[in-house]
RNA sequence: UCCGGUGUAGCUCAGUCGGUAGAGCAGGUGGCUGUUAACCACCCUGUCCGCGGUUCGAGUCCGUGCACCGGAGCCA
């Protein structure tokens, strides 16, 4: 019987095949270990000269680090550990790897980078990965149990959606189109037949960042929502976040064990979120030694000192409108904020979640995007919102490049998608 | 784009004052019945990033280009 490595536990005493590669193997004289995986866990098969006879015992001598192997044995217990194991009676040799560049010692970046295609075989990167789908199905679980409609927007856009961002320029045909840096200006049309929706999948940004909080090719789910205001959405990203938590701290026990990210801070993010306006932000930071001062952003050290400050995320809120995007409602109390909000994830990680309260009038609207320089006519259809039923919304958006390293806490995004697109880095 | 750093064997690195190339791992051979980055012995492995210069002589010093790493700005 084939069996994953992951139920293996079930099969206790039971003779079965696990098909996979080999990640280490130790010989004796007599006596073998074949370290294995197989994509559901990691397993050790014990290869012992009296078990199997000595045909069998020399051509498993033959065995590298990466081979394909199927191995039939007998689930066991091992004696020093109590792990489950497999003392082999049998095995199948699928394929012998040649020499496998990633071996397990220690490598550089730029070498580890070349070889992601290999690389993600490695234990560490498999939990990352995994955990990773695990966020990836907690978010479309989350949006579609709550009656949100999954609105997929264009990739290949005529012009830029915030003005601010570089977009990659591709050829269209005899035109010119750009990767989309956000699908939010597409959702918003959208809400007026669905309600609720969300987007969800690949963006791009053409900023020459270099830093571990970038990527050029990133994925970011875009939840908005027809009349909600800024306090739902702020509401709203607590409980997703609540949900992706409890999701990840349920189910990947064992990867935040290969990562060894202690899960006590994640725990405690479980409680009601931290709240203050970007004024208050300011204030804090000032007291705290930052010399930034009102009506300009946070630098990266500004927000690492705020989340250092509070074991729970952040929701600021309220941002000066000189640095925001020119489609923020502005604050009704106080004309020289808009209604943004963005989230900051402790622990030092900084900006998951950006959003907020949209403008629904078009006269502000259209006032806005001269303010911005941006062309008008590039827009009318976007303006259309307002005209034919408009009402207030909001929606945030979360790069989850940057929730997973959070979540994992990694140094660096660049490990936490599958194929890293960066400034400087387009292959493999 | 700016600031700082690195570039030597397949990988990770050492290389003194400028004197002609080195260790571990990987690979190969042999040994070992409970190992788990196994261990022991032996063998194999070089465009010292490229180009130019100084020098009797450059991996080493100088100039320059390239690649990568870290940080900044911008953002999710």
């Amino acid at each position: 019987m084939i069996v994953s490595i992951s139920a293996l536990k079930d099969h206790l005493d039971q003779e079965v095949t696990i098909r996979g590669w080999t990640t280490h193997h130790r010989k004796s004289g007599k006596i073998q270990f074949l370290n294995m995986r197989d994509g559901s866990g990691y397993t050790q098969c014990v290869i012992a000269i009296q078990d199997v006879g000595e045909a069998i015992f020399e051509k498993a001598k033959t065995i590298t680090q990466e081979s394909a192997v199927a191995v039939t044995g007998t689930v066991s217990q091992n004696p020093r550990n109590q792990q489950f194991e497999l003392v082999v009676k049998d095995l199948e040799l699928i394929h012998i790897a040649e020499p496998f560049p990633v071996t397990n010692k220690e490598h550089g970046t730029e070498f580890l980078m070349d070889h992601r295609h290999l690389w993600f075989r490695s234990k560490r990167q498999w939990a990352i990965l995994r955990v990773r789908h695990r966020i990836v199905r907690a978010i479309r679980d989350f949006f579609d149990s709550h009656a949100y409609t999954l609105i997929d927007t264009p990739i290949l856009t005529p012009t830029a959606a915030e003005g601010t961002s570089n977009l990659f320029k591709v050829d269209y045909f005899e035109d010119t189109a750009y990767l989309a840096q956000t699908g939010q200006l597409y959702l918003e049309p959208a809400l007026a037949a669905f309600g609720k929706v969300y987007c969800f999948g690949p963006t791009f940004r053409a900023e020459k960042s270099k830093t571990r909080r970038h990527l050029t090719e990133f994925w970011m789910v875009e939840p908005e929502i027809a009349f909600a205001h800024l306090e739902d959405i702020m509401q709203l990203s607590q409980s997703f976040i609540h949900y992706i938590l409890e999701c990840v701290l349920a189910d990947c026990q064992m990867e935040f064990e290969v990562l060894e990210r202690d899960t006590e801070p994640l725990k405690k993010c479980l409680q009601p979120f931290i709240r203050m306006s970007y004024t208050e932000a300011v204030e804090k930071l000032r007291a705290l030694g930052s010399d930034i001062t009102w009506g300009t952003d946070f630098g990266g050290d500004d927000e690492t000192i705020l989340t250092q400050e509070y074991e729970q995320p952040i929701l600021v809120h309220r941002f000066p409108k000189t640095f925001k995007a020119f489609y923020f409602e502005p604050d009704p109390d106080n004309h020289e904020v808009v209604l943004g909000m963005d989230l900051l994830a402790p622990e030092g990680y900084g900006e998951v979640i950006g959003g907020g309260e949209r403008a629904s009038s078009v006269d502000f609207l259209i006032e806005q995007i001269a303010k911005h320089e941006l062309n008008q006519e590039h827009y009318e259809w976007y303006l259309d919102v307002r005209r034919y039923g408009s009402m207030p919304h909001a929606g945030f958006g979360m790069g989850l490049e940057r929730a997973v390293a959070w979540i994992c806490k990694l140094p660096h995004v660049r490990e936490t998608i599958p194929y890293p697109r960066m400034l400087y880095r387009l292959k493999p």
